[in-house]
DNA sequence: ATAGTATATTGACGTGAATCAATATACCCT
DNA sequence: AGGGTATATTGATTCACGTCAATATACTAT
């Protein structure tokens, strides 16, 4: 390893260290872009809502129900299931001309664990 | 409480329940709102990243370190930090020419329990 | 004073997210 | 077939966010 002379590195008072050589992130970029996307998709009211509600049901929930509970308009509903559907954390399933959406559990808990580890970098 | 007659809600067929009365979210839109500021502040790489490197150290970390760790112009750097400072969870500090920053410890644990409540309620 | 450096701020730009009206799709019923 | 309903999709609009060059600010050193 080749260390510079000292007069090439900017000058700095002494105790006011700076190019400290461990202030380096412990996560990469890719892994700071999955633990984004991780938090994102939970980082929204609706979608929040619309887990929280789908959370608590054993089984499927109407989509007349959800667009009943939440303050937006229908086709913003559909934006947002369908958003959380391709994270993979709900599924959903025809009924006639109504559609049923419930969580994925193991999906959920794999993000739920994912994030708590994020937390525990900072801890 | 006043309920409609049966012929003015909307027809259903028997066993496709639609406006079920417990599919009602937990969480406020204020409730939510709050939520989703504490995972937005989360929710960048850059943030990330810089929360990552300043809950590694002990002490404070100059900003220049904090530029040289990360893929960003100094400008964002420095808006990133800005948004964090405004968060409550990292505070600064001058020295002479330079800047140091350091975590929060109490307001990070506080936002860590938070989260950890918010996810809980989809567990 | 003058020059130089580290950080903060401003202002502009590009990009993507959120929302919704309008429309499409798919299904039911008569 | 034809009319009605639930949901999905499209397209347009608005708006907040992220980034950075340029500049300001505040300090150091000569």
């Amino acid at each position: 390893m080749i260390l510079p002379k000292l007069e090439e590195v900017a000058p700095r008072r002494p105790g006011e260290r700076c190019c400290d050589p461990d202030a380096i992130p412990s996560m990469s970029l890719a892994e700071t872009g999955l633990a984004t996307a991780d938090l994102e998709i939970l980082a929204h009211p609706v979608r929040m809502q619309l887990l929280d509600v789908l959370a608590r049901k054993e089984g499927s929930v109407c989509v007349c129900d959800l667009e009943a509970a939440l303050p937006v308009k229908q086709p913003t509903v559909s934006h947002h299931l369908k958003l959380l559907r391709k994270a993979g954390l709900i599924q959903s399933e025809r009924r006639g001309l109504y559609a049923y959406y419930r969580v994925d559990r193991p999906a959920l808990d794999a993000l739920r664990g994912r994030i708590d580890r994020y937390l525990a970098k900072f801890g």
